[in-house]
DNA sequence: GGGAATATTCCC
DNA sequence: GGGAATATTCCC
């Protein structure tokens, strides 16, 4: 049966999300972009139908009138009026865009009648980059593999490591330079001083 | 016809940012959160400063209604009503409560009449890091694969080449302070050798 | 107060 | 379509 295998990956990503979600294995919820997103197609009246809807075969979803979706529907789900944003949600969560001639979108998971489907959409998240982007640019442009970039990556930091340490040395010896002449100087000025005194002195 | 739906951006001109700041360069235009909350400071009528206002000094503002403040204030300038996001935002950017008899919020750069120095405060974040955190508390105790070793290394790697960088700093900063006192030094020795030449040169 | 997930915006 | 900055929420 399916349900094995779906409880046998529940636990291997609990595992991994370790002190986070709490211990609430049994009720994901789906995200809330999903949920609102279906419960916006089942609620509509007939009216919104004309918006909004399900295609034919409940596998997808059209919108029919980007406009209308925008400054109606939209906002009584989310904190916008912006189609563009609702369309970035989608891309997030992985649906697809299946017509060129009209707004249809699909996801394997999201059909008309199976809420309980929603729970299995996730986020797309681009792997955690190991590296900041901006170390990233010099090895996208040569064709290199992962590991090669690792490596490269590695190389550049321990060559800019080393540098830091030599600069360190050269700055820390600049400022023994640095209090060894102050030293001088504060010598030199206390003997001015006596000196001054004891002429003062003699006066 | 709905075309130009993907256009609009209603939200206004003042929240473009910059979102490319190389290390040198600052953000041109304060964060929008930033610009609201001094906004909604400098617009309010005189009913609106039973609500939230400047303190005495301009050096802060103070909540005297969290109630109203929430329910009225916040949805004109931001996408919510709930005053704990605000405060959030307020935590976000750096703020300190300064009482605890009241909500009254202060920071350097935010102050009345300098409506400039918004583009100096920036957000707080933690190094942006390496790894997803569900995965370091989890490497703790495990054993480590081998791609994650590599990525430990080069997060050991960042992190040493960060401090390093710290230190470089603090000793140039040092240095500088060095020729400083060098130069200071310097004047007092020739003023008093000057001094001295003169006495010699009366007698 | 702040870490982290999700949402919204902006830009390429 | 997606990366990344900022905003909002949720939770400790």
């Amino acid at each position: 049966m399916g349900d094995n295998v779906l409880d046998l990956n529940l636990l291997g990503v609990e595992e991994l999300a370790c002190h986070h979600e709490g211990q609430s294995l049994r009720p994901r919820n789906p995200a809330p972009f999903l949920l609102k997103t279906y419960n916006l197609l089942e609620e509509g009246e007939d009216d919104n139908k004309k918006i909004v809807s399900w295609n034919v075969d409940g596998r997808g979803f059209v919108v029919w009138s980007p406009a209308e979706f925008s400054d109606l529907t939209l906002p009584r789900y989310f904190k916008h009026s912006n189609f563009s944003s609702f369309i970035r949600q989608l891309n997030t969560y992985g649906f697809k865009k299946i017509s060129s001639k009209r707004w249809e979108f699909k996801h394997e998971k999201f059909q008309r009648g199976c809420k309980h489907l929603l729970v299995e959409i996730t986020r797309k998240k681009g792997e955690p980059s190991v590296f900041p982007s901006y170390l990233k640019s010099c090895s996208e442009e040569n064709g290199m593999s992962n590991s090669m970039e690792v490596n490269n990556n590695q190389q550049i930091l321990m060559e800019e490591n080393k540098n830091l340490k030599e600069e360190r040395l050269e700055l820390q010896m600049q400022i023994a330079e640095c209090k060894a002449m102050e030293m001088k100087l504060l010598e030199y000025l206390s003997q001015f001083v006596d000196n001054h005194q004891n002429k003062v002195r003699k006066l």
